[in-house]
DNA sequence: CTCAGTGAGTTGGTTTATCAAACCAACTGC
DNA sequence: GCAGTTGGTTTGATAAACCAACTCACTGAG
């Protein structure tokens, strides 16, 4: 069950990494739960829609990963509560970019959820560079090879046409 | 197959609505290979280690989503190759910011993959409001009814204690 | 021309996961 | 002391994932 990926040439990423944990149906609404407060099995199983025993499941999947944490809050008949750990939180920037996908691309009508920031507008999540601070425009980004062993994108080929990166224009 | 979600009373939210398209375990790692100009069967069904049926049928449903496009490049052995649409490409946000999230949660090590930005700096992904152009902080965050039908979070109870609201400090 | 090889799937059969509904065990209110 | 709730686990039925083998057309070597 530990999902032994890398069997013969897929590629090494990290995106492949993260989607081991929260990659699933469930895994992601469970968070976004998390995200609102709630912490009860049934509030969360209702919220989702997820079934009773795939909930339990992935709760403790989830927590074996270090995303959320099970508290017991009652001995002998042993019942938890679930919070998200610092790793859990972190996925904040995942689920709102999602979102805004979600948002613009699946479902055109009005978003039923919407959060304000502290500056008073609405929250639109829009991915900056950490290095510079500029928002993420087509064709900013050049694929690295990064350790010159396997897994990352043969510098030869692939890369420059629609992909994410645009050498010259 | 139609998955015919809200049955009852699940929180009608945009992030299911993404999840709904690419919250399985292939689609976003398919929606990576294309990243990366990928765009024949059979390199992203090495590059993924997706079983060729399950990745014909995934190419399927993200076309028919809008996701991507299938060109024919061949008549009468039906051949096509694959591309991002506009909306494709509009998932690179989340791409990069589950890869972000991915190295520093579940793989500790050095990141194999790498983008360098236009600024020269590797680009590491970090969300910002859209309104304001601050980055994201803890707490930033408060969620509104937005409506006035349900869907929304509860305004009485929830939110408020490590979610991601902070109403105080 | 024949024949091995490749690319892009499809098909068949088996394992695994998903799901809904029922069940259970302890507590809670009355 | 009994109906109701919470937080699950168990039970089968159904659907999906998975793997291996196969097809179909083409391509290149000899």
């Amino acid at each position: 069950m530990t999902a032994a990926r890398a069997e013969k040439t897929t590629r090494d990423c990290t995106i492949a990494d993260a989607l081991e944990v929260v990659g699933d149906r469930w895994s992601l609404l469970v968070v976004r739960e998390l995200f609102y407060a709630e912490r009860r099995f049934t509030e969360i199983a209702r919220n989702t829609g997820a079934p009773r025993d795939i909930l339990a499941t992935r709760l403790r999947k989830l927590a074996g990963h270090g995303v959320i944490t099970r508290e017991r809050y009652s001995e002998r008949p042993p019942r938890y509560e679930y919070r998200l750990t610092e790793a859990g939180r972190a996925l904040a920037p995942v689920l709102l970019t999602l979102k805004r996908w979600g948002h613009e691309h699946v479902r055109k009508g009005a978003d039923p959820v919407r959060f304000d920031h502290t500056c008073g507008h609405e929250f639109v999540a829009e991915v900056h560079c950490t290095a510079c601070g500029d928002a993420l425009g087509v064709g900013d980004l050049t694929p690295q090879p990064a350790g010159g062993e396997r897994g990352g994108v043969s510098p030869a080929r692939g890369v420059g046409h629609e992909a994410v990166a645009r050498p010259a224009r």
